[in-house]
RNA sequence: GGGGUCGUAGGGUAGUGGAUAUCCUGUCAGGUUCCGGACCUGAUAACCUGGGUUCGAAUCCCGGCGACUCCGCCA
């Protein structure tokens, strides 16, 4: 509903401009501690008028045409604060607010945006996830909540590289090493891929091997795609069931080698020696990119392709499916995003947007897969959800079993998808994990215990017989927690529009809100109130929940009703 | 050597030109006759440094210092 406000008050803030002849470029509206929206265009226009902002802005408030649609506005007032100009909203705004929420979240048909390709996670199948595959896979699924919401067609992709050296590594492993029987796929594939690389190390005959079995997969061997499809598979099982339990899903596993089977990458090749700057060292072929020092390789000396060449391959074909193509990468991807980006405008290929996140660190180093030094995502889970028992067992005794492990999986999970989401995407994120299973921390049990508080007052006033009726009287939520409340609510929409490509802004709106929605239950009884402000209360309440539930939800976290 | 990102209270972190710089944690002091104390209130304490642009800079530009990272016919 606050979309809706700030709507309003462009349109009227436009025609007091107008009348008074001010010729501006932007209105600057904001939103402010000293009004629910500010204007600071006085400024901009003090220097064109040569007059101080403080007289511009009482100005533009006198031209203001406040009073004619008293029926429909949702503006109470607005005053010129200095330079500034502030609006507020009225009662019939905090209303309206509730009545939205209640007739629920409109369609997103209605407004279609286009479709959106987004790529996230897309680890090699070579073993489990990490911590560092965490931060992608739930930066990248936050985002695709948001954008959903926000109205958007989207649809989710994993980049399977099984064209890469290590795949081979671990491929060649499994006619010496034999799968572990009893062990979750993703990792039984990992110890197979460590125990080759020592082989390796060993025995440089073992890398002749591999060499030649990349040549064959490459040629398209069908004994030797047999093979590699039984590693890839197996270990895209395991990781899918790890993303499952982060609430996590893809749309799409594309693999990479399609593009080379398929003749993809051979069309792009072609297409680069015709249309971009190329050099021949020896056999192979090396791309001049504008801006960037460094020379591309696109195909080896033995004719082969490289990651580069088949990812430009694949970004051209998700390019034609959509309006939008949006790539969640690490770090350490960035010069090559960049390389990316200007091969394909060579190719005239719409040019992908990418959400570039930082590394997670271990307090020891570095992560690699190869030395086995990383923590498994599936370890970090199951670590965080015993904590998290600890605490529903301490704290809720009297629930059974089941129940108690339900909400520990909830809270736990949500704990650490928080956590992820929670800092800017391009924050260095040293990991540790007492800190990780410190569940105290206003994180995302903090707003679940908000949602479930809401639960639990709705619950005891349905068992003493009061009912959450439409026929509540708004305006007689008159204390100043009910309405800052209410104001935070409204702003669920204009939050998910306006950070598209931030998903921690959405994660400080849900702490904000749960943070408003305590300091009412603090301040304001509701079940022990007058009839008629109970039922605006139980209203309020009611709606409290939903958002919080809704918001929950596009951060991926479930909203447990008791915990 | 070249490029990139980051530098905000003791630690972590939000804020990308505008009003008294956000929140967590830490430390100290408080709060429940009332719907769940995983809650709430108060105190403490910060924009790396030097220039520049601007009416106005944590925010933009340039230099310095520091941290991390990328620069392979790997992926």
């Amino acid at each position: 509903m606050f979309l809706e406000f700030k709507e309003e008050v462009e349109q009227v803030l436009k025609e007091a401009l107008k009348k008074a002849s001010y010729e501006y470029k932007e209105l600057e509206l904001e939103e402010s501690e000293h009004a629910d929206i500010s204007s600071r265009v006085a400024f901009s226009l003090a220097r064109a008028y040569k007059k101080p902002p403080e007289i511009i802005a009482a100005d533009i408030v006198n031209h203001l045409n406040l009073e004619i649609p008293a029926e429909n506005t949702l503006i109470s007032d607005a005053v010129a604060a200095g330079p500034y100009i502030n609006v507020y909203v009225n009662d019939f705004f905090l209303h309206k607010t509730l009545q939205k929420i209640k007739e629920g979240i409109e369609p997103a048909a209605e407004k279609k945006k286009g479709k959106i390709i987004i790529e996230h996670t897309s680890a090699n199948p070579d073993g489990p996830l990490h911590i560092g595959h965490l931060r992608n896979a739930i930066i990248g699924d936050v985002l695709v909540r948001v954008l959903k919401r926000a109205g958007y067609d989207v649809e989710t992709h994993y980049y399977v590289n099984d064209m890469g050296r290590q795949i081979a590594v671990a491929v060649c492993g499994t006619e010496r090493i034999a799968f572990a029987a009893n062990k979750k796929a993703d990792h039984a594939v990992a110890d197979v891929y460590i125990a080759a690389n020592r082989l390796i190390e060993e025995n440089s005959d073992f890398l002749k091997d591999v060499e030649k079995l990349m040549r064959e997969y490459e040629a398209g061997d069908e004994a030797v795609m047999r093979k590699y499809e039984v590693v890839v598979k197996k270990c895209l099982s395991g990781i899918q069931a790890s993303l499952q339990r982060l609430n996590i899903q893809h749309d799409l596993f594309v693999w990479e080698s399609e593009f080379v089977r398929g003749g993809a990458v051979e069309e792009v090749m072609e297409e680069l020696k015709q249309k971009g700057n190329i050099k021949f060292d020896g056999s192979a072929l090396l791309l001049q990119l504008e801006g960037i020092e460094k020379e591309l390789v696109i195909q080896r000396t033995d004719g082969t392709s490289l990651y580069t060449t088949r990812d430009l391959a694949y970004h051209r074909w998700k390019s034609d499916r959509c309006d939008r193509v949006i790539d969640v990468f690490g770090k350490d991807h960035e010069l090559v995003s960049q390389q990316l980006s200007k091969a394909l405008e060579i190719l005239r290929v719409k040019v992908p947007e990418f959400v570039i996140f930082e590394f997670v660190s271990l307090p020891t180093g570095s992560l690699s897969t190869r030395a086995g030094r990383y923590i498994a995502a599936d370890e970090l889970m199951e670590k965080i959800e015993e904590r998290a028992y600890e605490e529903v067992d301490k704290r809720r005794g009297d629930l059974d079993e089941g129940k108690k492990l339900e909400i520990a999986k909830k809270v736990g999970i949500g704990a650490l998808r928080y956590d992820m989401v929670k800092v800017s995407p391009d924050k260095h994120i040293t990991f540790d994990f007492d800190d990780a299973l410190d569940i105290e921390k206003k994180g995302a049990p903090f707003i679940q215990y908000s949602h479930a508080r809401a639960c639990s007052i709705l619950m005891a006033a349905e068992e003493r017989g009061y009912v959450i009726a439409d026929d509540y009287d708004a305006s007689l939520l008159r204390e100043e927690s009910e309405k800052e409340l209410i104001k935070k609510l409204s702003k669920l929409g204009y939050v998910i529009s306006s950070s598209e490509l931030k998903p921690h802004l959405v994660a400080k709106y849900a702490r904000e809100l749960a943070e408003s929605f305590n300091l009412f239950y603090k301040d304001c009884p509701v079940l022990n109130a007058d009839a008629g402000l109970r039922k605006a209360r139980l209203a309020l309440v009611d709606c409290a929940k939903t958002v919080l539930s809704d918001v929950l939800d596009v951060l991926g976290v479930e909203s447990p009703e008791e915990m």
